[in-house]
DNA sequence: ATAGGGGTTCCAGTAACTGGAATGTCAAGA
DNA sequence: TCTTGACATTCCAGTTACTGGAACCCCTAT
């Protein structure tokens, strides 16, 4: 059990940031000491990067909710699951050629950076 | 030359957004019709699709600015661009190392989701 | 020439934080 | 034991980055 700032340290959020995120009830501490300090477990921590790399890639508080709602709401039907899950995959398929080329334009940037001078190459002509 | 639907589509971005991005000046159209329309040409455009690729991975309106920035402010010394560049070299490192995590994640948990059986491995297992 | 589907600005509202004030708690040192 | 400083709490206000809507203008196709 640790409290609020480790948690927080860990998983890469400003502890503000970990008080909202339980606010909302997308991810609660799991107990409270007696004097009311937030007290997170293992798995409580694990939500909170789970969170925190879900939102870091543009994904809503909503769509981070549907995704832990997944794994809480045992009543969910394999259907409903699999439909949600199909959904968030051409989602996640998008994501993937996203980055790919966001890393490449950054990529090209950066080497094209490394020098003392400033390319010759205007910076956008990789911008596809 | 396009006008702000097309260009908005290409980007795939809402015309209200890139109306903001404008309006923010962070992308203008490269000039505006007789009766006052936004008119994009290919290098605005260009930078549109780079504005949303940063931005849908969690880089800020201002982070945006200083690599669209790079490119424009050639009063800049060889010495400030490989600073700023620098910079977002880690910044991309660990933005790199993050979504590797989460595509991991996400991985497992869609290939865990594929059946239409909820799995019997607890989601949250995989979340390091 | 006119109807519909664009475009424009401006202003208000929302999502997701983020800062600050007022107050309570805990652990370490005099 | 007392106190002092770094932490915690709630609540409320402010910020960033959109997003929706009203009121109005423009362009194309019947």
């Amino acid at each position: 059990m640790i409290n609020i700032s480790k948690a927080a340290k860990a998983a890469g959020l400003p502890v503000k940031t970990v008080r909202y995120i339980g606010n909302i009830d997308l991810v609660a501490a799991q107990q409270r000491s007696a004097s009311g300090y937030r007290l997170y477990d293992d798995r409580s921590l694990r939500k909170l990067i789970f969170v925190r790399r879900t939102r870091s890639f543009g994904f809503s508080i909503e769509a981070c909710r549907d995704l832990l709602d997944l794994y809480h709401d045992s009543g969910r039907s394999g259907f409903d699951v699999k439909r949600l899950a199909e959904g968030r995959l051409t989602n996640i398929d998008q994501k993937q050629h996203d980055l790919q080329s966001l890393l490449d334009d950054l990529s090209h940037l950066i080497h094209a950076w490394r020098g003392d001078q400033r390319p010759e190459c205007p910076i956008l002509e990789y911008l596809a």
